[in-house]
DNA sequence: GAAGTCAATTCCGATAAACGGAACAAGATG
DNA sequence: CATCTTGTTCCGTTTATCGGAATTGACTTC
């Protein structure tokens, strides 16, 4: 991949200690093809022997494997840890039947988010059983609120007047993600009244082009979240989603 | 200083930098409540401070966060590392279609597994539609190939005699996980002879009392694993789950 | 709002562990 | 058999880590 590490930024400055284990098994967890212990140390900028020690730690405790000459991968125990972490989070639990029945009602992929600062960051997520095109969403990952029914279903609660919704946007600005994108803090903010009154969300492709979605909030006793239906524009088009908010409301009621 | 204790159990004696800091990452993952800072630091025996640092790095990572005063928490990017992880597995893209036929035809679990060792390790997993209850069973996670269909399944095509059989056997002992689990060697390999005559191995409440399991063997371009649906003896039994095994394997032969 | 409690953070000198360059071994390749 | 790639070990120097204790901060209670 000819692309310039983004995240990790730290191609530069000098890694030490932990922080270097901790890279390289963030490097790793990028790369499901694997890569070699070469690869690794000019990832990471630093000497081979280095990251040989670094892989050394991350073997023992599992978390990292050596599948064949010139293949360290991730190891079953990172993933064996996330996943039964995840299963074992009770709102998880509580809300996948809910997602169960509308990914299987829609045909479509069903979200549950909770916000963070301005993001919705995804914590459950089920695909429809026929669903062959890949959404790039996934548990643990991250959009902008203001571009997401998710998010503005959930703000929608907390900014209960114009005033406030401008101000929480001119605090959260947000980049220019497809043409439908409400950049505008005023434009969004009357999105935001119709939610209010409408009583859910709406996002008509303005986080990915031709992706829109449907949300309503949902209050467990672990906090509060929303549950969205997220679909193809040209398979299942925003009015079909629309129609049956009363479904989405029924489903998502039914989590306790 | 005499430093008395080698404390017993899972905290090994005597924990250096990274291994510390991974150690503290694998603790907290077993925690999806969270933990303070000081029981993580009685867990791990280590200090305070040489906690509170490895915590530092990381949260710089992501890959832990505080949640709350007290409650620190995996972060969300070790979530999403190990799920778009999974995600772009090529193997796990292939069979994902399939088990989702399978979990909802018969409205159990459906699993992909390969074989490691005397172990067969999960890989891809689809709960059904109404399940209610959970099974014990992760992504990375594994169990005994003796005690699974699916690792009878793989098994009885390397081990095309009952000598050998028998010899694989013995170089994997087993322990009584249910009254069923077959721990005598030549019991075994007779079971594995029928896989072999059958085409398709099954668990008889071997692995786990009340489960049931039929399996066969997969190939794909990654290597070879094997699909499985294991059902809950009550509801469905083991006959039900014979009397199917044709449709397990078209199923099974539409992964590419 | 002051006292009390629990949690997190900072300080610091001694010690031990990490660093990395380079040489060496082991597998693959043809 | 020659050659490449990948992985492993060695070792002197340096620098980060360790942990006990004291300090600060956060939240609760009276």
């Amino acid at each position: 991949m000819a692309n310039p590490e983004d995240t990790a930024g730290a191609a530069d400055a000098r890694l030490v200690g932990s922080d270097r284990v901790l890279a390289l098994l963030i490097e790793l967890a990028r790369r499901p093809e694997g890569a070699s212990l070469d690869d690794l140390a000019v990832a990471l900028n630093s000497a081979k022997s280095t990251v040989h020690r670094a892989l050394g730690s991350l073997t023992r405790s599992g978390l990292a494997t050596r599948e064949s000459l010139g293949r360290y991968a991730v190891g079953d125990e990172f993933l064996r840890l996330a996943f039964e972490y995840q299963e074992s989070r009770p709102e998880a639990a509580r809300v996948m039947p809910a997602l169960r029945q509308l990914a299987e009602r829609f045909g479509e992929i069903a979200h549950y988010a909770v916000l963070e600062g301005g993001d919705v960051v995804y914590r459950a997520k089920v695909d429809p059983a026929a669903g062959s095109i890949r959404l790039t969403s996934y548990i643990g990952g991250r959009n902008p609120a203001r571009a997401t029914a998710m998010g503005k279903a959930i703000l929608a609660h907390h900014l209960s007047t114009t005033a406030e919704a401008v101000q929480w946007a001119a605090d959260h600005p947000v980049e220019q993600r497809t043409p439908h994108t409400l950049t505008s803090d005023a434009e969004w903010a009357a999105d935001l009244a119709r939610v209010r009154e409408r009583g859910f969300a709406v996002d008509d492709q303005e986080n990915e082009p031709g992706i829109n979605c449907i949300a309503v909030r949902v209050v467990t006793p672990s906090g509060e979240g929303a549950v969205s239906v997220s679909a193809l524009a040209y398979r299942t088009p925003l009015s079909t989603l629309i129609d049956c908010v009363d479904e989405v409301r029924a489903v998502a009621a039914s989590i306790i």
